[in-house]
RNA sequence: GCCGUCGUAGCUCAGUAGGUAGAGCGCAUCCUUGGUAAGGAUGAGGUCACCGGUUCAAUCCCGGUCGAUGGCUCCA
């Protein structure tokens, strides 16, 4: 069986059962898709998920009719604006003037009986060729025709459709395993984050165990840009417009920004990006050539505006916390900087364990006018620039045009989530432009002003959506050196208290991110519990350890257990941690 | 923001074809001091998201608001 063939053959007939039973339900669009199917309706009377049942069961009324041909025909522009004004399809006669309008001539009509559809196919033959019991109805959903905001909303009906129903099982108990790893799932039993209505939508509460996988992406980070030659620098929050006026913000980003605040006259906005605040940093002073590169690099808080139904658990926020820096260098500079960032990503990812799961893109621009800032040079060099170092270093990329920044080219880390849609999880850009708008110089060699470029990039990309794909990635075990607890002590009985107690303090002295559970409880309780919070390690406590001066290590990974001597355990923890080992190795 | 769905105890959920609610976990107290995924008993805890309307009576029906969620648009 096409699959492909037999999902826009069954969007086809799920038109059909539509129009049998919403007789005003005008057809917009209707293609094949990834697992299944859908197709757009324009109509009046409301089409809810309650539908679907029904909708189905005509659609299976349809598919008895085993005979009914698929059949291709081709007929003149005259002709088909005919045909679907007959059925006063607007959609499809504006569908029609845009294939006009495109120089065609002939348009594909597919029938199935009495019914047709503007289409230019390819379908199965016949009904019988569809696998009547591989598909499914899924969802109602809304979406713009033609993709366009500015356009009216119509109803999409969503379908699930495979080879048969053993695939199709498949592929929704598959699904339904990936949403336990949900991160919002996971973070509310693992006790990462909250948020609350008071405080806000797209404003996340980081609960202690959240603040303690940020804090370790934080120190992690922080401690490598050091070693490789950034300088963090600490920036507020609030700017006046004006900053943004000159950086070009306020012209191509307003949307994504909150209303100005007023403060004594003068207008302060929450900042989106830290660039300008760090180029005002560079213009602080005078550099020479030999000065450069800077790299200003900053843990900063930025505030974004989504519109509500964009928000999403912690992978899209108003208040995020991107891991930020920004290379000023010269022309010749430029690229080995970018390289060098890009290593230093191949050694985060590696650090946190997805490299195998990410993939690289180069946005470029599209030509779309008044996205970008208006400088054809600029952009032509900027993006050949990117492109020949994804080359010379040899990894593989996919383009994608028109997912670049307004002052140049990225290059961005694409991760998926838990429900298979891709998202940026760190983004770098080539930028020949911001130096002119903020008059950013060097003293060359010759004795010259000259402007400089920069460097854009993040480092673990935004803590928080960092984090939310990290826990999907582990399904909330993270390795040792990430896990928000690392050890908890379990008590047998009262008398071992004081000797958890001893140990706990001990552990925690030496940095160890420790807990003790001494409730009165049976072991198997603690033991079920700590391993419903994913915990590395567990030390179980009783009388032999207490004799013993030791701990028994039980592994979250295995189950198996060993026991240790304290300092030894001690030792070999810290040694583990040290390593950012991704298993856990005692 | 738009289209669809959802909102009952701290958490996970049941329930009422309209007569002001229930379980398990968690919490408190007590018994138990138990060695590898839930020991037992008792008890507290809810304006059924919020605001209006219909009704003798609304958690349930209707309208609005807020929040969550699957899409669309957008995006780190």
């Amino acid at each position: 069986m096409n699959i492909e063939k037999a999902r826009h053959s069954l969007a086809h007939v799920l038109a059909e059962a539509v129009q049998r039973l919403f007789p005003d339900a005008k057809l917009g669009m209707g293609p094949a898709i990834e697992n299944g199917f859908y197709y757009d309706f324009d109509t009046e009377e409301k089409i809810s998920s309650e539908d679907l049942k029904k909708i189905q069961k005509e659609m299976k009324k349809i598919l008895k009719k085993k005979n009914t041909e698929f059949e291709y025909i081709e007929v003149s522009i005259e002709e088909a604006i005919s045909m679907f004004s007959e059925k006063k399809e607007h959609l499809k006669l504006e569908l029609i003037e845009d294939l006009k309008a495109q120089g065609e001539e002939k348009l594909g009509i597919f029938k199935q009986g009495n019914w047709f559809d503007l289409c230019r196919g390819p379908h199965v033959e016949k009904m019988k060729d569809l696998p009547f019991k591989g598909f499914k109805l899924d969802r109602v959903a809304g979406a713009y025709w033609k993709s366009d905001e500015k356009n009216k909303m119509l109803t999409r009906i969503y379908g699930l459709a495979f080879e048969d129903a053993d695939k199709l099982n498949d592929f929704i108990e598959k699904r339904e395993e990936a949403r336990k790893r949900d991160h919002r799932k996971l973070g509310k039993e693992l006790e990462i984050f909250a948020f609350s209505d008071l405080v806000g939508k797209g404003l996340p509460l980081l609960l202690p165990k959240g603040a303690t996988l940020r804090r370790v992406l934080e120190r992690f980070i922080v401690d490598e840009e050091l070693r490789r030659g950034y300088e963090h620098v600490i920036t507020p929050v609030l700017g006046k417009v004006d900053l943004y006026k000159v950086s070009g913000h306020w012209d191509h980003y307003k949307d994504s920004m909150y209303n100005p605040i007023d403060i004594e006259g003068e207008e302060f906005v929450l900042r989106p990006m830290t660039c300008p605040h760090h180029f005002e940093i560079y213009k602080n002073n005078q550099h020479s050539y030999n000065d450069l590169p800077r790299r200003f690099a900053e843990i900063s808080s930025l505030f974004r505006f989504e519109k509500s139904g964009e928000l999403s658990g912690l992978i899209r926020l108003r208040n995020f916390t991107l891991a930020d820096a920004h290379i000023i260098c010269t022309q010749q500079q430029m690229k080995k900087e970018f390289k060098d960032v890009l290593i230093l990503l191949k050694y985060i990812m590696d650090s946190l364990g997805i490299s195998e799961k990410v993939w690289y893109r180069a946005s470029l621009r599209d030509d779309e006018k008044g996205k970008y800032v208006d400088n054809d040079e600029m952009w032509e060099q900027s993006e050949k620039v990117l492109l020949e170092i994804l080359d010379e270093l040899g990894w593989k990329y996919e383009i994608s045009r028109g997912d670049a920044a307004f002052y140049g080219p990225k290059l961005d880390i694409q991760i998926q989530n838990v429900n298979g849609k891709d998202d940026t999880i760190i983004t770098n850009q080539i930028d020949l432009f911001l130096a002119e708008r903020f008059q950013l110089e060097y003293i060359d060699s010759d004795g010259e002003k000259k402007r400089p470029v920069i460097i854009h990039r993040s480092s673990v990309g935004c803590l928080e959506r960092t984090m939310a794909f990290l826990i999907e990635h582990y399904a909330g075990a993270l390795p040792l050196w990430l896990s928000p607890v690392q050890i908890r002590l379990l008590s047998i009985a009262d008398r071992m208290n004081d000797y958890v107690e001893e140990v706990y303090e001990k552990l925690q002295s030496r940095g160890i991110r420790v807990e003790k559970d001494i409730r009165n409880e049976k072991l198997g309780k603690k033991i079920r519990e700590a391993r419903l919070m994913r915990i590395p390690y567990l030390a179980i406590v009783g009388q032999t350890e207490m004799d013993n001066k030791t701990l028994t290590i039980r592994n979250r990974n295995t189950g198996e257990q060993k026991e240790y001597s304290l300092d030894e355990f001690i030792d070999r923890i810290i040694l583990e941690e040290n390593k950012k080992s991704l298993e856990l190795e005692l």
